[in-house]
DNA sequence: CCTGCAAATGTTATAATGTTTCAAATTTTG
DNA sequence: CAAAATTTGAAACATTATAACATTTGCAGG
């Protein structure tokens, strides 16, 4: 796996793209799971930039596709991908980002621009450790964190109106 | 603000509320804000346990009052309650919980039994310097932590059938 | 190749959560 | 008191997510 792009960045996208498809095949051939081409198809489609997309703009952008979806298959190929770790769910806004870290067992934390809406996953080792200390001193086992920061991305606090 | 009681164990949770519903009193008096007869009982219901409650479960228990109230009514009230530091919102479960820590200016840390449901408030300094830290590494202002973390409680860990 | 099973998808309906909008009532201020 | 601002009421609507059951598809064993 290559450098990770920087969102906030401009960049090949396209790039990004292919390495999470291309990871993802592998990642479920490992796995032994099928990743469908509904599943492939909304993995792309989740990633076609690096802001959160809700479960109804994946469908909407199924049905211009042609393809005549209903929310449960949204929703079954979200929760497939998310079973996989190719995709994460932001629960502070009910949205889903492709993970960039594919496989590689962490613990996310993303930095969410309020402005141009772009997440950034981090593997923050440190945060993981002191939070599994605090919850560890009450005797209280963590099995599932969530962490989002919302805020201000560089390029937005240089200029505040951009995309 | 005296000794804080632990959710998970049994306590007079009677003082957790109007421990909870005076000091409300005092912080909106402070901050001139009006803690309307609304949004007392609102507060009073979520501080009904140490359990997050959803905006429709407050709703219906305000109708069991009497109350004829609509989801506005609950959702400004727990808007404002919000605002003031006087409770949470837990994004993960799209619940809200009092503020264990009213007043104190904090970044909060929940710890969430998936068993019992009840719900932790933490504030863990360290943890809250490891995500700045992190986030500033990056360039990013952060201004608003989401810090949710599920798993078993002590007492769940112990004996997993209890309420 | 067929048959039968399990996994995946289609389809319809419905549940759960949250917001917009405008009107009426209440509180505050001058 | 009268004007202005805040709060609440009420109805409709929008968004997000799941339940239930039918159908199709992929695959292993015969
Ligand atoms: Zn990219
Ligand atoms: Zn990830
Ligand atoms: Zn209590
Ligand atoms: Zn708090």
């Amino acid at each position: 796996m290559s450098a990770r792009a920087i969102p906030y960045r401009p960049h090949n996208h396209d790039a990004c793209v292919s390495q999470a498809l291309t990871d993802a095949r592998a990642i479920c051939q490992r796995q032994n799971a099928r990743l469908t081409a509904i599943r492939e198809r909304v993995l792309e489609l989740i990633w076609q930039s690096h802001k959160p997309l809700g479960a109804y703009d994946v469908l909407a952008e199924l049905s211009s596709d042609g393809h005549n979806a209903a929310p449960p298959t949204v929703y079954r190929a979200l929760d497939f991908l998310q079973q996989h770790g190719l995709v994460h769910r932001i629960a502070s806004l009910n949205a889903f980002i492709g993970c960039t870290h594919a496989g590689e067992n962490h613990t996310g934390m993303f930095l969410i621009c309020r402005v141009c809406g772009n997440v950034l996953e981090l593997t923050a080792p440190s945060v993981s450790t002191e939070v599994r200390k605090a919850a560890a001193e009450e005797g209280f086992r963590a099995e599932n964190t969530t962490l989002e920061i919302a805020g201000l991305c560089p390029r937005c606090q240089a200029e505040p109106d951009h995309d």
